[in-house]
RNA sequence: GUGGACGUAGCUCAGCUGGUAGAGUCCCGGAUUGUGAUUCCGGCCGUCGCGGGUUCGAGUCCCGUCGUCCACCCCA
């Protein structure tokens, strides 16, 4: 045997044990997106480096130090998506998709970070992405939020909480940011190390310190909403009665900032308690300069991404698939062909039940077990005793009754009596 | 990127102050001729994460490295 070779770090299999999980995530999305009336797209994972610099600002943590950035042959710079907005509205913008257009779009994949691997942090992660193109409204941002509220309903999701802020203009969040810096400067001194460094970068990150050592400095720190544009302090109110109106619970959280530059005005977080440190499972906000910024007409968007490992974790147990209905028990090797023959004349039948053939040998005792563990219905035994008779055996696996006989003949059609019995 | 804990059969783990690896489970076979639980018997499975060092001798001590987990950081 030759030396193993190990999955890249931070990188995870996901395993027909925890698939169901994941199956029931996809299947409940992908239909209450529909019924939101979100299409599904998809894109490439890899895109031009400079995408995601213009996109979700150069000086951000994502884009600084956790992309996946390589040259290829032809030279050019390309980078494996760290997130899904971007290049999704790169999409719309390269298949002229917008034009005035109002858009609802959806789609998932995995998404690369260079980080420090954690349970429920990875370098490939999986996100499910909305992204609603050329609603200018509150109401937008409501009906995004309300949906995401439902999911978590729908997958039977309870610890979960909503935080809500608003970020103002462009112009209102640089505004602030002045006033913030000059804040932080005069008191830098008291600053710990992670905060004296968000300064230069991402001061708005000062205020989601996690240091109790901060916590009396930031609370005197100018507060966002007092340097809100009067338009976006409608935008929100209106947000928020519309929310009150659905009856979804959430908090204003001033010191809610995202750690992507392309954000304004509304920006949400659900947050869990059951997870850890990595309790974000689905963020997002509104992001109306981000299209110009692409070289798009301007259009107004707002979107969130959930993420799938999160969700998974917090879905639990999830009962596996059914087994088959029936598998067939092959006593001996002379009975091997005759039982694939049994089992594609049943699979061709107009009732098609589902039917594992007990493959690569094994004693009988070995079969009812592997039978029994499969979950089938029913077991059929077929060895040359029943060959010569015509006849195969059926034994109920899972309620009570006795072993009778079928002719082969009329296989299916007894199968479907005893399958809906 | 920083700090801490851990890394022994496929899986869950035991192995005291260093003396040359063990249990349960899983899988396979058997316990009267072709029948799933349980029980019993037998079989299969390990370069003790990897690489150095100390020692007569290391799974057990030291160093490094890789990985996992937790927190910081970051974020979905």
């Amino acid at each position: 045997m030759s030396k193993g070779i190990a999955p890249v770090r931070g990188m995870n299999d996901v395993l027909p044990g925890q698939m169901a999980g994941w199956q029931l995530l996809e299947r409940v999305t992908r239909e209450l997106f529909s019924a939101y009336g979100y299409e599904e797209m998809r894109m490439p994972v890899v895109e031009h480096t400079e995408l995601f610099k213009r996109s979700i600002g150069e000086y951000t943590d994502i884009v600084e130090k956790e992309m996946y950035t390589f040259t290829d042959i032809g030279g050019d710079s390309l980078t494996l998506r760290p997130e899904a907005t971007a290049g999704l509205l790169r999409a719309a913008i390269s298949n002229g998709m917008l034009r005035g257009a109002r858009l609802k779009l959806w789609t998932a994949g995995p998404m690369f970070r260079h980080e420090k691997p954690q349970k429920g942090r990875y370098r490939q992660f999986h996100q499910i992405d909305l992204e609603a193109l050329g609603f200018p409204g509150p109401d937008i941002d409501a009906e995004l939020i309300a949906l995401t509220a439902r999911l978590w309903k729908r997958l039977g999701i309870t610890r979960v909480r909503l935080q809500l802020n608003s970020l103002g203009t462009p112009a209102a969040r640089a505004a602030y940011r002045e006033k913030l810096v000059a804040y932080f400067q005069q008191h830098e001194s008291s600053l710990d190390v992670d905060s004296k460094r968000r300064l230069g970068g991402n001061p708005l990150r000062i205020l989601d310190s996690k240091n109790p050592d901060m916590r009396s400095l930031i609370a005197d720190a100018p507060s966002l909403p007092d340097y809100l544009d009067e338009e976006s302090k409608a935008h929100f109110a209106q947000l928020r009665a519309s929310l009150d109106a659905c009856g979804i619970e959430y908090q204003v959280n001033p010191r809610l900032v995202r750690g992507l530059d392309y954000y304004s005005r509304t920006v949400f977080e659900w947050t869990t308690d059951a997870l850890g440190a990595q309790d974000a499972i689905c963020s997002g906000g509104r992001y109306d300069g981000l299209v110009g910024l692409l070289g798009g007409e301007s259009t107004p968007g707002i979107g969130c991404a959930l993420g799938m490992e999160r969700v998974v974790e917090l879905l639990g147990a999830v009962p596996p698939a059914a087994g088959p209905q029936v598998y067939v028990i092959v006593a001996g090797e002379s009975a091997e062909r005759k039982a694939l023959e049994l089992a594609e004349t049943l699979r061709d039948s107009p009732q098609a039940p589902s039917v594992h053939v007990n493959l690569g040998g094994g004693s009988i005792k070995t079969q009812f077990r592997r039978a029994d563990q499969s979950g089938a219905t029913l077991a059929l035994i077929l060895g040359e005793a029943e060959i010569e008779r015509g006849v195969v055996a059926v034994k109920p696996l899972r309620a009570e009754g006795v072993q009778s006989e079928i002719p082969l003949a009329e296989a299916a059609v007894r199968l479907a009596g005893l399958l809906n019995s």
